[in-house]
DNA sequence: CCCTCTTCCGTGCACTGTACGGAAAACCGT
DNA sequence: ACGGTTTTCCGTACAGTGCACGGAAGAGGG
């Protein structure tokens, strides 16, 4: 009677190893998302997962590898709806990227210096080669084009994200704030006569740098 | 008479300390280039200006300092001659960008993470905002077109390089190139289909990929 | 000759990634 | 029920990091 599939713990049983690279992944971008990149250590994602360090290695190779994978993993949430127009549809794929990397500010610092081969983001990359080529374009055209559009993107954001870190740093508050503002407006005339205030500004100079290389796509179209 | 200053070693007397920002951020960058952004240590450069460790510390706060001040510095490599019209006079800037950043791989690792203030960071801002003004652009045009335009080049080079350094990465040689290859071909056909394969191919996709862009930007000018 | 100031740097600390080897647990064949 | 194999876990150790601290060595001025 004890023996009985009610007393029995199979669930203790069955082959259930505590981790599991989606776990570790999971944590990894969890302790990313709130320490940062340079935050991010091997030893903090152990404890996270109250493992103890050497564990991990059972399921990575390295810590490249994690920052790799979780790369890959946020590269996931992007979100890639189909629109009518193809316009609309590349608009609405970059804002969803954009919004991404606003979530996970890290991305910027890995995206530049590691090519991205994972299967998300290998997925994205299509889907963006496609909506392109719905468009018309083929050959080294839509390489260029693809190019122009998702650098700008990742190149945008980080700016983006590098502006708001150094303006919201918790140091000395208004007094910093105030020091960079001066030094812009001395140094970079043009530059900060235009420059972002709040998040309106940032979405709308956002939009229109891409309305501008849309543009030159769109004059490059065949027929 | 010995005492006359044909005998006298003044230069020995002269305040004339062995080190000095300068040769720092000199030093600094010779090892960036010989050993990229992740071989570089406080204790790797102050080896190579054969002083103590320590002995750096009297002229930077820290290793970010250093960083920022080496990224400033190739900053100021990049050639900004005028050219006649302001389409050649902003293709020439950002070729020499390019060239640049070529020269130094590590530039991409940290242009994405940090605000680009230095005094030289600052003068091609500027003159390359002027160039821009010059055709006839101002307010957030102005502002957005400078930010396509930059955040390209920036994107392009540094995918241009990660490609370069994953190719040429000296393991199993032939191997590896073989499993990339055959890895692009299956997962990314479009991407493949127009891969690069050597340097000209770089060259033509940059240029063609700003072309778009300054399509666009000249769809916008006023007149 | 002392006093101060600049320059140099040895030592030490807290922290990093990870190689190695061992312990414990779960599975399998008998 | 038991020995052996494989999988999972992880403590220890090592070479490396950035840099705080405090002291030494020398130069300049009184």
């Amino acid at each position: 009677m004890p023996e009985s599939i009610w007393f029995r713990d199979d669930a203790r049983r069955v082959r259930r190893p505590r981790l599991s690279r989606e776990r570790i992944v999971e944590a990894a971008v969890a302790l990313l998302d709130a320490e940062g990149v340079n935050g991010f250590s091997m030893r903090a994602l152990a404890a996270r997962l109250r493992a103890g360090t050497m564990s991990l290695y059972e399921y990575v190779k390295s810590k490249e590898d994690v920052l790799d994978l979780a790369l890959d993993e946020v590269i996931g949430e992007i979100d890639t709806e189909e629109h009518g127009a193809w316009r609309q549809t590349i608009v609405h794929q970059l804002t969803q990227s954009r919004q991404v990397m606003r979530r996970h500010p890290w991305m910027a610092a890995l995206t530049g210096t590691r090519p991205l081969l994972g299967p998300n983001a290998l997925a994205r990359s299509r889907l963006f080669y496609s909506a392109l080529a719905a468009a018309g374009l083929s050959g080294p055209a839509l390489t260029a084009a693809v190019g122009a559009l998702t650098y700008y993107v990742n190149g945008y954001v980080a700016a983006e994200n590098t502006w708001w870190a150094t303006v919201r740093t918790p140091d000395a508050d208004a007094e910093i704030r105030e020091r960079v503002a001066r030094f812009l407006e001395d140094n970079a005339t043009e530059l900060s006569r235009h420059a972002h205030v709040d998040d309106g500004d940032f979405d709308r100079h956002f939009l229109l740098g891409l309305d501008i290389i849309l543009d030159g796509i769109e004059a490059r179209l065949p027929g």
